[in-house]
DNA sequence: CCGAGCATTTCACTCAGTGAAAATAAAAAG
DNA sequence: CTTTTTATTTTCACTGAGTGAAATGCTCGG
């Protein structure tokens, strides 16, 4: 096991302290708080300054973080953002039921995987799959996005999958197919991967299936839940929807947190 | 002088380093990039995590920085980071006039001093300058405040002025008065104590005058740069236009940096 | 002028941070 | 599938860096 680095450790604290603190701090606030020897607080006060992470006013003195940390924050992508707070979820889930799941978010043109649990799965079934775009109208999660979001954006994403070739265009421009798959997909409650297609790379030897839940905040889709296994590992034709009841309230969670932190 | 953590400063260089690449990084890229030995960075990456500034992706076990630093950067006011980039400015005008000088903003109904380089002057005049509100009408900052700011404004200050009662509630319904002052403001460039006032509450041996300048970003004050001398110290009476010339390329640096950090 | 509170400096001790090297794990090549 | 290469993690011994107690200096209020 790694050992953590306290002088570090402290570091952090320090900034977190006045951070939290109701205005500028004084160093006998940052001592009261976090309970560091004064010398102490007065040398990491000054590295975080040549750091320039904080700043003493020249008038009261007092310490105040820096602008830097703006700058900092801004970097962070909603999407990592979406991917850390998912991270929990997926893995309980993920110990509940031995299969991986992934998170996923629509960009651009088609879905992409942003975090999975795949790498603590006994199964690995494919390292590489974060950023992979499965078939928009035959994975699971293609389709349960599809179902959910807002009319004119389907109908954008359709218009410019029906202009490109290829059997999913042909598909896109078939508007009974689309209409039966997206009322199919609503009436469940969650998509399901198309049987003739094999949504990853890696899929060639065994038959994988694979279901996908919208996550709703505030009535819109943020991301979606999904969630694969291997066919012949259960009998069950109706398996899938054991899967749906045991992933619902984690998809649930999942609204509720992007939600609390805002991430949409 | 105090020692630096040397500790601390890596773990801060190590968050620079996340924060500067092009996306998610690995341990491998972090060494290349900051030099420190992989063991280190490790252990760094492991107290980093701990306290939820970084996180790793499951699936592609890539670090990154977490949402936390949204939260950290979100609670610095736009006030501070204003008197952090003015602080040095400041300094330098002080130390090229001698006497100290001021930033403030509006804030509601009056202006407040967010720094000043009072501190470092040898005449030290009041050390609690910051956050005092002087007169709208008679301060050389108020003054130079309404003379440049939006007329909107400007009419709105005068008409809760004109409600409160007092000296200062009289001369707010007094038009011509008030015409005259931001006229005579406008022409000269800047903005000039009322002698009848004395601006601080310390000012009581000694006699001050005051002058302030707009900072105009983008056509628009978004601050007031001031600066106070002792009168008998100047038999000149035209002393204000001196300083007014040296001032004035300070105001417009402190206006391109503003703009530059999106001050405003 | 003195005393209380706060900031800063000094200093000795020891333990925590460090980097070389080895072991393990993961990819890539053959 | 096996070998080679590359990346990650663990181990460990050394010492210099971080630590806190105490002393000093500074600022303000009475």
């Amino acid at each position: 096991m790694v050992k953590p680095i306290q002088a570090l450790a402290r570091g952090l604290t320090v900034v977190n302290a006045i951070n939290n603190a109701a205005g500028p701090v004084s160093l006998a606030d940052l001592h009261r708080v976090t309970g560091i020897d004064r010398a102490t607080l007065l040398r990491i006060l000054t590295t975080l300054g040549q750091e320039g992470w904080v700043y003493r006013g020249m008038g009261d003195r007092l310490y105040r973080l820096t602008y830097k940390l703006h700058e900092l924050g801004g970097q962070v992508q909603i999407r990592d953002a979406m991917a850390q707070v998912a991270a929990p979820v997926l893995e309980r889930l993920q110990q509940q039921l031995h299969w991986p799941c992934d998170i996923s978010v629509f960009d651009g043109d088609s879905m992409a995987i942003i975090e999975t649990s795949r790498s603590r799965s006994p199964f690995v079934l494919n390292r590489e799959v974060i950023d992979y775009r499965p078939s928009m109208l035959k994975s699971a999660i293609g389709r349960a996005y599809l179902a959910y979001c807002d009319d004119r954006l389907r109908t954008t994403i359709l218009r410019r999958l029906s202009e490109q070739g290829g059997e999913e265009g042909r598909l896109a421009k078939d508007s009974v197919y689309i209409e039966r798959m997206l009322s199919e997909v609503r009436e469940r409650g969650y998509g399901v991967r198309d049987p003739s297609i094999k949504s990853l790379p890696s899929d060639t030897e065994e038959e994988f299936r694979a279901i996908a839940l919208p996550i709703l905040v505030k009535g819109e889709v943020q991301a979606c839940l999904s969630f694969v296994w291997m066919k012949s590992a259960y009998p069950d034709p109706d398996i899938d929807q054991v899967f749906y009841a045991k992933l619902r309230p984690g998809a649930e969670e999942l609204a509720q947190l992007f939600e609390q932190h805002q991430l949409y």
